[in-house]
DNA sequence: CATACCGCCTGTTAGC
DNA sequence: TGCTAACAGGCGGTAT
C-alpha cells in the first residue's frame, strides 16, 4: 500500500523523466478515476492538452504536477494506484484508467489502478503570498508531512496531547500529520514502544517526540530501500520496496517473535482493519 | 468542533 | 474440490 515513502519514490521517478514535456493528448478510460473532477472526463482531457509539466510535488500521499498558468494535476494512488512510463507500443494493462501522451516525447504516462481508490483531478494552485509556496486547494486540508522543510515537531506534539482519541487514529489522520498509513503507523508505534490504543492526551511530550522521530526514521529507511529499486524508464510502485518484505518489525508478523523481546506479535482488529504490536514492548492502556 | 463510523472497490487467500 | 467470507485500507461524507 503506497504510503509516503512509496509516493515519494514515484514522485522523484516521474520528475526525473516528465518535467519539461508538453501534454498532447489525454484519455480517460474509467470515469471513477476522475470522480473528484466534477466537470467530467471531456473537460479533464481538454484542459490538459497543450500544458507543460513544470514540476512534480508531493505532500503526504498526494502528489501533483505543476503546469502552466498555476494549474495543477493532482494524483492519489489510493490502495493500488501506479504510474507507469511506457513506450507507445506497450500492451494495455487490464486496469488502465488514464493515459497521457506528449507532443515532444514518444512515451506514455499511464495511471493504472486495480481497486479504483486512487484518482486524479485538476485544480488551481493557491500561492501563499509570504512563502511563494503553492498548494492545490484539493490538498489544502492535508497537514505537512515529517519530510516537509516547514514541518514543525513541537506544535504537532502539543496537538496530539490535546486530543482524547487513540494515538493510532491520530497518526492515520492526514489533517494532523500526513504520509503515514497503517503499515508505518504500526512500525512507528513499535519502535517507540507505544500501544496503538493509548490516548493522545495520556502520552508525554517525550513519548510523542520519540514517536514522531520513529515515524520519520522508519519512513526514511523505507525510502532509502525503495529509492534504489526501480530503473530508468519504468516507474512502478505498488508499495513493494525491498524494504517491505525484509525489514518490517510487526506489520503482517502475527505470531512471530518480537525482535526486541521475543514475545509473539499480536494482531488486533482496529478501525475496520488491523493493528500489529508487541504485547510486552507496547503495554496496553488500562480499561476505560 | 471533535469524534466515530461507513461505503467505496477487486483480487487473493483462508476456511469450511 | 468448490464455494463463501474475510481481508487488504485511504479517504470523504455523514452521523452523533
Amino acid at each position: 500500500m503506497p504510503e509516503l515513502p512509496e509516493v515519494e519514490v514515484v514522485r522523484s521517478g516521474l520528475a526525473r523523466h516528465l518535467v519539461g514535456h508538453q501534454i498532447s493528448e489525454v484519455d480517460v478510460l474509467h470515469p471513477r478515476a476522475i470522480r473528484k473532477h466534477v466537470a467530467g472526463a471531456k473537460d479533464f482531457q481538454a484542459r490538459l492538452a497543450g500544458l507543460t509539466i513544470e514540476a512534480i510535488r508531493r505532500r503526504g500521499k498526494y502528489l501533483w504536477f505543476e503546469l502552466d498558468d498555476n494549474q495543477a494535476l493532482i494524483g492519489h494512488l489510493g490502495m493500488s494506484g501506479q504510474f507507469l512510463l511506457l513506450p507507445l507500443s506497450a500492451e494495455e494493462e487490464k486496469h488502465l484508467r488514464i493515459r497521457f501522451e506528449f507532443a515532444d516525447w514518444p512515451m506514455q504516462l499511464r495511471f493504472v489502478d486495480q481497486r479504483t481508490f486512487g484518482g486524479m483531478s485538476i485544480d488551481e494552485l493557491e500561492i501563499d503570498e509570504s512563502t511563494g509556496e503553492g498548494v492545490p486547494s484539493t490538498v489544502a486540508h492535508i497537514a505537512r508531512d515529517p519530510f516537509d522543510p516547514k514541518f514543525e515537531l513541537a506544535p504537532l506534539v502539543t496537538k496530539l496531547r490535546s486530543r482524547h482519541t487513540e494515538i493510532k487514529r491520530l497518526l492515520l489522520d492526514q489533517s494532523v500529520v500526513s504520509g503515514i498509513g497503517n503499515i508505518y503507523a504500526d512500525e512507528s508505534l513499535w519502535r517507540a514502544g507505544i500501544h496503538p490504543t493509548r490516548l493522545g492526551s495520556s502520552l508525554t511530550k517525550v513519548q510523542l517526540e520519540l514517536l514522531m522521530n520513529s515515524a520519520k526514521e522508519v519512513m526514511a529507511d523505507a525510502l532509502a530501500a525503495g529509492g534504489t529499486s526501480f530503473d530508468d524508464l519504468y516507474v512502478n510502485v505498488n508499495g513493494e520496496s525491498g524494504y517491505f518484505e525484509r525489514s518490517l518489525a510487526v506489520y503482517g508478523r502475527r505470531g512471530e517473535p518480537c525482535s526486541r523481546c521475543g514475545k509473539p506479535i499480536v494482531r488486533a482488529a482496529f478501525m475496520n482493519r488491523s493493528s500489529h504490536y508487541c504485547p510486552a514492548c507496547q503495554r496496553p492502556p488500562r480499561a476505560r
